[in-house]
DNA sequence: TGGTTAACTTGACACTGTGTCAATTGACAC
DNA sequence: GTGTCAATTGACACAGTGTCAAGTTAACCA
């Protein structure tokens, strides 16, 4: 019975999930309120806190969940199963710059409520560094094959590389600049490796 | 009468704004109520209403005071009077660069309310976009001496620019890579080298 | 001296959104 | 029937912003 209800697809806790992630989308991420998402998913709004105990619990919640329904794993192998470290940084460049738009609502929402709860702090610092360290295997890739800029250091590319794909920048990038998608990723590709690929190398490349 | 109230150093809306920035600064832009701002200038919450209809305007206004002390114009001189682009790209992350750390309290607060209050972000937004030209000065300055990479548009370099100076990516490096505002300076500017000077010229600067 | 005015104070209150609590309903299981 | 579980309803505490009205203080002015 139990493992029946924790398995059906509309069960109420998975519901408030799906609507919580549809909704943050459809509003960019602000202004959802704990009762529109009730609505939405057709409860109480007492009835969500029945399933989470706070906004900020519910809003991690809902990124686990959408991180599953996405895969993040499977996006990244090709990333990790490149030849060289050229090729591994401009793959998980191209991973991270088409999963960055679907995660939006919910990442926005989350990088709010980050300002004022702990929780949500700690879980948004907890996947910044998961992805800072896609972003040190790249480099450190670079490094192993002699193709990192001599300027840097490992580890202070792998900060700027970190900082260059947070979501702020591409939401300034997308939003206030006007850019694709696919204008953002040949971009960052673009800094990317002017910026950490050595100049013999890259020359290489093309 | 009314000049010498306006132009009186301890003048009350005065009062208000130095406190402001003191306290915004102190706490890092988060967690200051209009209560703790009266308090500090020895008023009641009331008389700050007197003087500034809401925290947005407050905010604002700390923001433009802030600058009159700080005399943006003077620091961007250097930059402006440049004899070449990589010389007027590295002048103005060097001045950029200093700044931040000095509005940083005012300017965090500022981009808080910027979610949840229209007039907080048309005057972020508006800093933001003056920020921009500097950058596209910047970037035109490059372009003009024939060192943009030719990877580059002008546009497209100036949106990357400007977005990798946004404040969210000093916040970034400084309190969560733990980087000097000197670290931050001298990396960005060899980021923004590696990134958009070619290849000839950045030997030729060497 | 007494009156006017402007700056400020005091205290109460409306509003929004989060989170809590207690009493109640309806369904299903045994 | 009785127990249990999910959910409902409505009331409420709390924080912070912004508003309102009545009262104080002090300076200036005739």
């Amino acid at each position: 019975m139990l493992y029946i209800m924790s398995s059906d697809k509309y069960d109420t806790r998975t519901r408030i999930l799906e609507m919580t992630v549809q909704i943050l989308e459809e509003q960019g991420g602000r202004g959802v309120r704990m009762g529109d998402i009730a609505r939405a998913a057709g409860i109480s709004r007492q009835a969500v806190y029945l399933h989470f105990t706070s906004r900020a619990e519910l809003l991690v919640a809902a990124t686990r969940h959408l991180d599953d329904v996405l895969d993040v794993n499977q996006r990244l192998a090709p990333s990790r199963a490149a030849s060289n470290g050229i090729e591994r940084l401009e793959l998980y460049i191209e991973a991270w710059g088409s999963y960055i738009p679907e995660i939006y609502g919910v990442a926005k929402a989350l990088l709010l409520a980050k300002d004022t709860d702990d929780a949500a702090a700690a879980a948004w610092n907890d996947r910044m560094l998961a992805m800072r360290d896609g972003c040190r295997a790249a480099i450190e890739a670079l490094h192993a094959d002699g193709s990192l800029a001599p300027e840097w250091t490992p580890e202070k590319a792998t900060d700027t590389l970190w900082t260059m794909l947070l979501v702020p920048n591409w939401e300034n990038l997308t939003l206030e600049c006007g850019w694709s998608t696919q204008q953002y990723v040949h971009w960052m590709k673009t800094l990317a490796k002017r910026a950490f690929v050595v100049e013999a190398k890259l020359e290489y490349q093309k």
